[in-house]
RNA sequence: GGAGAGGUGGCCGAGUCGGCUGAAGGCGCUCGCCUGCUAAGCGAGUGAGUGGGGAAACCUGCUCCGAGGGUUCGAAUCCCUCCCUCUCCGCCA
């Protein structure tokens, strides 16, 4: 059985569960929980009185029969046991499958040193960077710079597939494949991770255990006839490399950098952004994962959105943190910082990177835990994770702050040696 | 896709005609002894989950031998379904 929230912490500390759903704007009665809570573990105790007469019993007509003696009447006892064992054991499996799917359903508890607020518009900026470019022109918007640079083309994307598919050529081909280059070289390079290139189809279990599913089902991606799913994020696969496994301490913290294209439906999002390459069905990411020791996790989650900002800084791009308020804090995350890269075409900071620490979350599903140094019982790793970057949003950014008054884009120098030496599309 | 073999504790590897095996044996690891140091040697310990008792050391119930069902008083051991691994054949980037 697993769970998100542990059961022993909900039973223990409802009503900061309840205040906290209601600080995320979540309906739900945890009513049911207690009643279903309460039943399972009446059940539990005469279940498991009875499985303790059983096995006694048992041993008693092995001992009887290598002896040569008389069992019948053990056995005939036993035989009542039995049945009430099987029935009272369904009644319990029931209670259980309905608790599972009600812990389910509860997000995570948020960190104390997330804000509180209704939604996007009350995350607090705690750090801007860079300078916006200046503009003696007006600035375009990527889809039209793209479009007439030949390098993005969105009506054949959507002939080939549908809506939100874009086919990139060129030097847009090229830019995008530097970009993961780069980014990759980076982090692998000089802070610290291993390179990963995991599967981008996925089973139920491994959704399940990053929290993807049950809830999220309709933002995926399913393959007809299967229990396989396209990866909405690298997170999937690279959390879950090890579920069900225990690690060493001196093993921890592990860092992951893996790049994977990323599909999404983006169900109820229909009016939202439909020009351009903002919000695509598939689109590329770089993506950091970590494991941690709870105890320094906080301090993991500060390094790893400064590994993601330093993406920015070497390429030139403005950017601002938010950290996210609890009404707008994603469902597994205990604490999510957003970096958001400004854009003149569109005069916006649009998202870029999220850096969340999930606390022991998704461990607790995906059953990822660790032995401490000083010994005893293992516990649940930290696991965290954020864009590093998203690559597509990036190649945005790049073509809106670099663009010049002929509608040529410079190229930022981190990248030329990945471009051929390309300096400037045009 | 066809034929066969197999999935047991951190690893390797036993499990007889179903019962005394949560699991022999080995390796590894931990602690102690021994040793000038190292190696070797000797002794003890060493899976996980969940519940109860105790201030604690610790004691104790239940569950787990790929997963899920079934047979049985009782299953790692028998039956069924599924998953995975390996070998051979076919097909293929």
């Amino acid at each position: 059985m697993f769970f998100m929230l542990d059961p022993k912490f909900i039973r223990n500390n409802l009503e900061a569960v309840e205040a906290m759903l209601r600080a995320r704007n979540t309906s739900l009665d945890l009513e049911e929980f207690r009643r279903l809570d309460q039943q399972r573990r009446e059940l539990l105790t005469r279940v498991e009185g009875l499985k303790n007469q059983r096995n006694t019993c048992s041993d008693e007509i092995a001992r009887l029969k290598r002896e040569k003696g008389d069992a019948s009447q053990q056995i005939a006892a036993m035989r009542q046991v039995s049945q009430e064992i099987k029935k009272l054991d369904a009644e319990v499996a029931e209670i259980d499958s309905r608790l599972t799917a009600l812990i389910y359903m509860i997000p995570n508890m948020p960190h104390e040193s997330v804000p509180p607020g209704a939604g996007e518009d009350d995350n607090p900026v705690v750090k801007t960077w860079g300078e916006r470019p200046a503009m003696a022109f007006t600035p375009k918007p990527h889809w039209e710079l793209g479009e007439q640079l030949g390098i993005l083309d969105f009506e054949r994307g959507a002939k080939i597939t549908g809506a939100r598919f874009t086919l990139y050529r060129g030097a847009g081909a090229r830019l995008e494949r530097a970009l993961i280059n780069f980014m990759l070289d980076l982090h692998t390079g000089e802070h610290g991770y291993t390179e990963v290139l995991p599967p981008f189809i996925v089973n139920r279990t491994t959704m399940t255990g990053t929290g993807q599913l049950p809830k999220f089902a309709d933002d995926l991606f399913k393959l007809e006839g299967l229990d396989y799913y396209l990866i909405p994020t690298a997170e999937v696969p690279v959390t879950n490399i090890y579920q069900n496994e225990i690690l060493e301490a001196h093993e921890l913290p592990v860092y992951f950098a893996a790049y994977t294209p990323c599909f999404r439906k983006e169900a109820g999002s229909y009016g939202k952004d439909t020009r351009g390459l903002i919000r695509q069905h598939q689109f590329n990411k770089v993506e950091l994962v970590k494991f941690a020791a709870p105890d320094n996790s906080y301090e993991e989650l500060e390094k790893l959105l400064a590994n993601a900002e330093e993406v920015l800084r070497r390429l030139g791009l403005p950017y601002q943190v938010v950290n996210l308020c609890s009404g707008d804090l994603g469902f597994s995350a205990s604490k999510t910082y957003d970096i958001e890269v400004w854009l003149p075409g569109q005069g916006v900071y649009r998202e870029i990177s999220s850096c969340s620490n999930f606390e022991d979350f998704q461990a607790r599903r995906a059953n990822i835990r660790y032995r401490p140094k000083e010994g005893g019982k293992t516990r649940y790793v930290h696991t965290l994770n954020g864009s590093g970057l998203a690559i597509g949003r990036t190649l945005v950014a790049i073509l809106e702050n670099y663009q010049q008054a002929d509608g040529s884009v410079v190229i930022p120098e981190v990248l030329r040696p990945y471009m051929g030496g390309l300096e400037v599309i045009s």
